[in-house]
DNA sequence: TGTATTCAATACACAAATGTATTCGATACA
DNA sequence: TGTATCGAATACATTTGTGTATTGAATACA
């Protein structure tokens, strides 16, 4: 025991941080292809070029890495999508419910690695629903985040002279229900089938929701 | 080699049965605990009161455990739907979209056995996420889930003298999106928080946007 | 009742993954 | 430049799960 023992070690080294994204990003592939359960430390540190020494000297467990890895896709996710909202809706003025669709096809059409990400998600989901300490923060993140893109429609919508006839948090959940339930269907027909599951259907479909509950703002 | 070589052992004698029976029920409770990939044989096994051996007589590998489990409970959960649907309309005549909420609340609060099966959904989706074939089968279910879904919503609210205005078989795919996404958020906040997602609240949320796309049809 | 067959139990050999104790090289710092 | 520290590599012991080969009890059948 040193001098200044309990002092908290506050700084992590730029090595050890290189490290541990390395191991984050390597678990994001592996996680992604064989599920978290399946996955073995031996494949995450083989793929970010580490032996399991690496491993055990920056994490205690997979979990741990996992939690690490959904931390800071979570807040990448977050900002995107809340930086998306904001550009794609840039000018006051009136708009058609039209255009609404266009902008949606669009912006769900952009919307990048949804499938390692969406792969995360569910992995995620099903932690959450077999341990309650993972619940509540699985459930936490959800909320803030439809609370966030509630709002930003409620003032989005606004700004072209319209309002929601139906809360926008309550309406933010079922626009993600239904994105989330698309795009699973898009992956899963994916290339082998070139069917009615696309991307511009969902998209299509959460217009449709959108303007069904949405109104002129009465003067 | 007997002389009748060759013959396909058409019946499967009824302990076999028996056995095949208790290791998918005993399969039901484990996967839903850890997961397909994190179960062991060994637990499978024990829980149906068995040693492995009895698994390997009857079973190539885990996954087709699985899949055996997952048709039998495919099945069950669809005739149910099925019967649960006709039986809660039965009479012709008038019906507001009041009763229409009221209906979907009791109809879905009344889904028994819900934890296990969202579990099993999941985990099927995982699979199929990652495996192209099984991605075909899982599809195929919830195709034909969707349709019957939609053609006997079409005649239900025929027979109030009601339509829709959206395709019936992409407002079921919402309305299954909604309720999926729903249960989900129940199971999660669950006995913890006896806040704002209740499966009252997910019924609402379904009545209202079946409301949403529903006309008198014109004389 | 005796015989054949079926099927789960048992025992064993093997593979895979884990976690720890230790080593050794690289970086920081005096 | 020398020394201390940090962090990843290595080696090893152990655990855990798998699959197969064999056994033996129960059932079917004559």
């Amino acid at each position: 025991m040193s001098a200044d023992a309990g002092e908290a070690p506050v700084v992590e080294s730029a090595r050890r941080k290189r490290t541990r994204d390395r191991l984050i990003d390597a678990a994001y592939d592996v996680f992604a292809e064989h599920g978290i359960a399946a996955a073995t430390v031996e494949q995450i540190t083989e793929q970010a070029g580490f032996t399991r020494g690496a491993f055990y000297s920056n994490f205690e467990s997979k979990e741990e890495l996992f939690f690490a890895l959904a931390e800071r896709e979570n807040q990448v996710r977050f900002d995107r999508l809340e930086a998306g909202l904001t550009a794609y809706f840039p000018e006051r003025g009136q708009i058609t419910t039209d255009q609404i669709s266009g902008i949606v096809r669009d912006f769900l059409g952009l919307q990048p690695d949804n499938r390692s990400w969406c792969l995360m998600q569910s992995e995620f989901q099903m932690l959450a629903l077999r341990d309650p300490e993972v619940g509540k923060t699985y459930i936490a993140g959800e909320n803030r985040a439809m609370s966030m893109l509630g709002a930003r429609l409620d003032e989005l919508v606004a700004m072209v002279g319209l309002r929601f006839t139906m809360d926008s948090r309550e309406l933010s959940q079922v626009l993600g229900a239904i994105y989330s339930d698309g795009i699973t269907r898009v992956m899963l027909t994916g290339s082998s089938n070139p069917g009615p599951d696309t991307i511009d259907e969902v998209s299509d479909t959460i217009a449709r929701i959108v303007q069904a509950f949405t109104e002129p703002i009465p003067a």
